[in-house]
DNA sequence: TTATCGTAAGTCAAAGAAAGTCAAAGTCAA
DNA sequence: TTGACTTTGACTTTCTTTGACTTACGATAA
């Protein structure tokens, strides 16, 4: 079995009781006798944002690597939607989207703002080649923040 | 848990009642057995002026800090947010921001995570040297749509 | 009044502690 | 035998802790 496998596998048991965990990737890494960037590897391959989670991580002494899993449970919907839609998302089609989620009562109009916001072409000032994937990137990762726990 | 998380935790404790404290310096940094000045750290990182605080000390005999919590109304203080922060803003910066937002009752929980997620550093992929500017916007533009009509 | 001394707080940079990145090298199945 | 996936490690970045040195206040002695 691949030692990537194996950390996987570790990882998930640690969601047994939780659907948030904190590791730190030294100690892991001693751990299973790899090389810390190992780690990273396994979080970047096995729990992306189209595989429910959520990822983030705080440098320094103390730091950290914080996962959260998000439960499959009411939104299906955005979940399918997560996982469907590519790695490119053009402001229209976003916007499509958001207003379907206003007539289904899935956001607040408070959060429809924010979610437009967010991926609007004004407000993301980078080299357009790279926008409609950035712009994917941050929508599919809100709507993971707006499944329920 | 890091020391200086205890440190912002402890202080923030002291303001239930009140909304100015008062501390000594070097009995804090005794009571949890660090250097003094990394009560000024905390102090420096966690209870900026600009995020809701406003600290003054005196030096000398009796000599102490005092931390006053400043709350002003949610548009106001969303407001002023938004014309006071620069160009740029971390990660860091931002989620000390919404932790205060939170803590104020300015953003509901959902609104939080969206602005956090909106502007996390593994969902922001675009070049390093632009990312910090990219977060600035997205956020600034996000309160924007949180401040009311 | 003025000089001085003890007591506190402030500053800043170095050291330490974690995590992130990226590309080269290795593995393995089709 | 090529191409996708894994493993490794050198280098980078970020955040925290520490401590030596500086500055300010207040009381008291001259």
């Amino acid at each position: 079995m691949r030692m990537s496998d194996m950390i996987e596998e570790f990882i998930k048991e640690l969601f047994e009781e939780e659907n948030s965990i904190d590791i730190q990737r030294n100690d892991l890494a001693e751990k299973f006798n790899c090389v810390p960037s190992q780690i990273n590897y396994v979080i970047s391959t096995r729990f992306k944002p189209a595989q429910g989670y959520y990822v983030e991580s705080k440098r320094g002494g103390g730091g950290h690597i914080t996962i959260k899993k998000v439960n499959i449970t009411k939104s299906n919907y955005l979940m399918h939607i997560i996982s469907s839609v590519g790695d490119r998302m053009t402001a229209q089609e976003v916007s499509i989207f958001i207003s379907n989620f206003l007539s289904y009562d899935i956001v607040t109009p408070n959060e429809a703002k924010l979610l437009k916001v967010a991926t609007s072409d004004n407000v993301l000032t980078v080299d357009p080649k790279d926008k409609d994937r950035l712009r994917a990137n941050i929508f599919k990762n809100m709507l993971l923040n707006l499944v329920e726990d």
